[in-house]
Formats: structure tokens, sequence, C-alpha cells
DNA sequence: ATACTAATATCA
DNA sequence: GATATTAGTATG
């Protein structure tokens, strides 16, 4: 008789002992019952026989978990706080038939600017590296190159994007040189899809796997290298459990299994600048200045209306950023200034005035518009804060003729209906795109004459370490979508006009300049930061688990309690979240000290990177 | 005392 | 995550 160690896949349990007649290999992916039922499990270990008396291993099966991905998942599961279980389900398991592959492939490969041939020198002779280039330096031709030479040694390669909106794109540019060698992986694509690309997987067909977070645990074969591109983007990280970062373990696993990792940016993080060798793309193709103009306040003005106006009469096309996203828009009472809250949530309830409704972004809760305040009775109530929708009412009644496209996850929610959006502007039967976040996000639009960027304000304002960072980057990125055939205007509303103004010339000063603040107030990349949360319907007993966990916290002095209290977003489904935060110089002793709390009722998130 | 529901513990 | 167990509370 064998006893093991079974994790269990999809659970937060911690791990079971089982016997079997068997002698199982670790990493196999078994059966076992479980409270009557029959659930996926993971061998761990052999162990002696347990105290207590097992049950039998139902079956095996014919999947397995190899060590390299197991010891990944031991270090998810104790560095992001999740069960082993999770950490492990993260990962597709090998099936248990041998590989047909290690041939080398030879491929098309892009001709590279002696710019470009310079960067790859360098990366290949470095295993881990960040390429730091300008949006239109050519980074894509570099990526190319690299992978193109992976295989051509007989690897693989991994090739991870922070959306899937922008898997579409970078999948037409990547079939030219690999055609059906490159597959696309994210959570989109179909169950069956999935199956037959692990198909050209194991005969040996497929070698590249490019797309979302999710990409990183395909069970490629020998995998050479994995590139991870706009590494910036808090997209990576993971906001359910196991809340892990998809960049930083795509170095971790490099590191493992022997890869090479090229992290890749036009506006890199600071904490990635700060860690790894920088390769630097400096020059674009073609050198095409920015002119900037700062404008004040808060509000789609005449002055920003008439410069769309002014570019859309002379033929030209425009982009307009907003920072909050497709109806996000309030009710209020002009009377006593209260905002109409979602009942189960501290948050307002937002207008979508298309389905003619109030929705709640956190919990979804929907309800008809009302029309007189529900604390004072006052009658109308107005609406604040701009959406898209709303910006695209008041642009389209001001300029004649103009054609907008709503570029948000209101309006943008298939790939269809992103292609259709860019096809109507690189066809320009529309002239402007407005939206949020996602216009910031890589994709390529030519031809843009105008950026009008808002809201940077609200962005620097947010409770966040990295606020300026988030704000100066996105404010690159926008600006960089504009000026790619021709010269441009970046239009920039802000009330701080001089901080941004020091650093548009070169991204760079402002990441210096934020590694010095950084190391001062002392936040990452030079402390180690985690954040607690904590959620019950009871909004005594959540506040008591927070002192409790800060008496528990306080016996252990090499970490520092930033501070606790209730969360930014007060109440979330009818749960009321109280936020402790935590740092320490040393990463260990704050695991240590997060290790010793772990309880069922909250929530660890190490290397936060929101806080509401 | 009993019946029901909500909260909590436990699963090998 | 599902479910057995316990605590909590309304009911007669």
């Amino acid at each position: 008789m064998f006893y093991y160690q079974v994790a269990l896949l999809k659970s937060s349990l911690y791990i079971l002992n089982y016997h079997s007649l068997d002698e199982l290999s670790i990493g196999s992916v078994v059966i076992i019952p479980l409270r009557g039922s029959l659930k996926d499990g993971v061998v761990i270990s052999i162990i002696s026989r347990p105290k207590f008396d097992t049950l039998a291993i139902e079956s095996n099966t014919n999947k397995y978990y190899n060590l390299k991905q197991l010891e990944v998942a031991k270090f998810i599961s104790s560095y992001y706080f999740s069960s082993l279980g999770e950490a492990i389900s993260l990962f597709i398991p090998y099936p248990n038939i041998p590989y047909i592959k290690n041939q080398s492939i030879i491929t098309k490969k892009p001709i590279l600017s002696h710019i470009q041939q310079q960067a790859y020198n360098q990366i290949i002779t470095k295993d881990k590296s960040l390429l730091f280039g300008v949006t239109g330096a050519g980074k894509t031709e570099i990526f190319i190159s690299l992978i193109a030479k992976m295989l051509g040694d007989g690897k693989s390669a991994i090739f991870l994007m922070p959306e899937i909106s922008l898997t579409p794109q970078m999948e037409k540019r990547l079939r030219i040189y690999f055609g059906d060698s490159v597959a696309m992986w994210h959570s989109k694509i179909t169950k069956k899809k999935k199956e037959s690309i692990l198909n050209g997987v194991t005969n040996g067909n497929i070698r590249i796997i490019a797309g979302a977070r999710s990409a990183l645990f395909v069970p490629l074969y020998d995998i050479g290298l994995i590139i991870v591109d706009e590494e910036h983007d808090d997209s990576y990280k993971s906001i359910t459990r196991p809340r892990y970062n998809a960049r930083d373990v795509s170095v971790l696993i490099a590191n493992k299994i022997g890869a090479k990792v090229l992290l890749a940016s036009a506006t890199p993080s600071v904490s990635s600048y700060y860690k790894y060798p920088i390769v630097k793309l400096s020059q674009p193709y073609i050198k095409r200045p920015k002119d900037y103009h700062f404008i004040s306040g808060d509000r789609l003005n005449s002055s920003i209306i008439s410069t769309i106006d002014r570019y859309h009469k002379a033929g030209e096309q425009s982009l307009l950023f907003l920072p909050t996203r497709g109806n996000f828009k309030y009710l209020y009472c002009d009377s006593c200034g209260k905002t109409h809250q979602c009942p189960y949530c501290s948050v307002g309830m937002a207008l979508h005035r298309k389905y003619r409704h109030l929705k709640c972004h956190y919990c979804n809760f929907t309800q008809a518009i009302i029309d007189s305040c529900s604390y004072c009775n006052h009658s109308p109530l107005k609406s604040n804060r701009m959406g898209t929708v709303e910006a695209i009412e008041i642009i389209s009644e001001a300029v004649k003729d103009i054609e907008i496209e709503q570029f948000d996850k209101d309006s943008i929610s298939t790939t269809k209906k992103l292609k259709d959006a860019l096809k109507r502007f690189e066809t320009k039967q529309s002239h402007l795109l407005l939206g949020t976040q996602m216009l910031s996000k890589g994709h390529d639009y030519a031809g843009i004459s105008l950026a009008v960027i808002m809201g940077l304000d609200y962005i620097l304002g947010l409770p966040d370490y990295r606020a300026r960072e988030r704000a100066v980057s996105l404010l690159f990125q926008i600006a960089g979508r504009s000026g790619r055939a021709k010269k441009a205007e970046v239009l920039v509303q802000t009330g701080d006009p001089e901080f941004f103004k020091a650093y548009l010339s070169d991204y760079e000063i402002f990441i210096r300049d934020e590694l010095i603040f950084l190391e001062i107030a002392e936040y990452p990349p030079f402390v180690s930061l985690a954040r607690i949360l904590i959620s019950h319907k009871n909004e005594i007993k959540a506040s008591k688990t927070t002192l409790d966990i800060i008496t528990k916290l306080k016996l252990h002095t090499e970490i520092e309690i930033v501070g606790h209290g209730k969360a930014p977003i007060e109440r979330i489904a009818d749960k009321f979240r109280f936020n402790i935060l935590l740092k320490s110089k040393k990463r260990v002793p704050l695991l240590k000290a997060l290790h010793s709390v772990d309880c069922k009722e909250i929530e660890i998130d190490m290397d936060a990177v929101e806080f509401l």
C-alpha cells in the first residue's frame, strides 16, 4: 500500500492524504473521493502511513504536472497566498504521451535596422532584459527575430500581452513569419480550439504560444524564450486568487527552466527599470515631433471641442481619452449633495442611458432610474462626471458631420466589435476615437493628428503610491498613439502642467525622479508591499478581525504597518471592507508575518497594484 | 421544547 | 467548494 499527499485542483482546501495499491509518480493527476463526490487532485508526495484511516485514490489519469510546474506552483501558493491546488490549477498538465519535437524550424526573418540589430545583439547575450523603446521604434521585429532564433535552435517560445483585445493584431504579424506554428491562447479561446492547440503542441506543429496571462501556463516543450510585451501594464496582475503577477512569474519560470526572458515597453514600470538590465531602442523609425499644449479644468470645455472641430474640418483624425469608463456617471442631489448609491456597495450607481437603468459596477445590482433624492426627496436629480456616452453626445452636437467611435469596455465587448471599429477608423468612415484605458493599450492606429487627454488629475489623486507613474505612463502611451504618420498635437488637460512638462522629452527622466522619490518614501521596488483585505457582512466583526490581525502582526518587528482602516470602497456586495497595508525592507519576514495570520475570511494581496 | 435558518468547521 | 455540524433564533 502506498500513501500520498494530494492537492485538490481548483480548491482552496489544503493538502489531504490518500492511499493506493499502485505506485504513482509525483505530479500525476488523480481522481479522489471527498465527502462522497469525486474530485481532481495532484499527487504531491509519497508519505508513510498516516495515523488516521485514509480513503483510496479512485483512479489515475493520463495527465501529469512536471516537477518544474509543481515547483513554480509551490512558490506561487506561498508567495501569493493561495492553496497549492489553486496554484497548480493555473497550469495545464502534460499529456502522458511522448512529444514529437525538437527539430529546428527555419522561418522567415524580418530585416532589422542597425539600431534594432544592436538591441537584438544585446538581448541575445543576456538571460533577462528590459527592452525600453518608444512607440513605433520597432520592438516587434526584434521579438520576431528572437522567436525565429529560438525555433531555429529547436526551442519554443511564449509571447505575453496584457489584454485579449491586443491579440488579433499581434496574431496577424506573427502569422506572416510563423504561419501555423504560432497559436493564440487566452480565456476566450474555446475549449475545442484549446484541445486542438494542445494537440498541435504535442505533435510538434505548434511552437509559439501568444496571448494573455494564461498563455504562460501552456505545456510547451523546451521553452527557450518568454516575451512580456507592455510589461508595465497592471493587467498582468491577477485580481482573483492566486493573485499572481504574470510578468514576475514569467521571470521566475524563465529562471527555473533556463529560458531567456524579455520584458518590453515604451513606458517600463519603475520597478522593472530598477531590477533588470536595460536595452534601449531610442531612435524611432521616423522621428515625428509632437506639439504639446496644456489646458486647465476638468470638463469637456469649449477649447477641447473647438480643437477637435478644427482638426475635423481639416480632414484630420483625432483621439480623446477619458479616465472613467463607459457609463461612469452618477446621479446626485443638488439640494443635499448626496450621490445615489448602490444599496449593497458604497459606490455610486452608474447611469446607463442606453438601457435606461442604473447599475452598480461592483456587484451588478440594477434598478430603474429614479427621479427624486432617496435622502431628502428633492427632485429632479442631476448627473455628474463625464462618461463616454455623454461626451459623444456633446461633441456630435458641436462638431458638424463628425463620426465618433466609442472605444471602451461597454461598446468594445468582442473582437469583432474591436476590428470593426478600427476598420471604420482606418478607412476614415469615423473621425474620432473616444474612449478610456483601452485607447492606451497598444492598438495600432495610423494617421491620428490630435490626441486629447483628460482626467490626468483624477489619476494623480488616486490613493496609490504609483499614481504619478500611472498618470505619466498614460500620457506617454496616449501621446504615442498619435503622430505615427505625421506631426501631431497633444492636448493635455491638467491643473499641474509643470509636473508633466518636465518629463515630456524622455520617459526615463521621469523613472529616475520617481526612483528617488520611492526610495525616500520607502515604497517598492525598495520595499516589499502587501495588502490585507478583510471583508464581512457585519461591520463590527470586520473591524474586530482587522484589529485582531494587527495585534498579531505587531509581534513581528521587521515589518511596518503602513496603515489600516476602512477600504476606499467601504462596502461591496453587502460586505464591509477593511484594509491593512504592510511593508518591509525584507520580503521573507513579511511573508512570514502574513503566513502567521493566514485565515479564510481575509485576502492577502502580495505586491498589490490596486488599493480600492 | 421544537423547527427552522445562519454561521462555522471540516473534509484524508 | 460542498456539506456536516453547531449556534442562533423564532415559534408555539
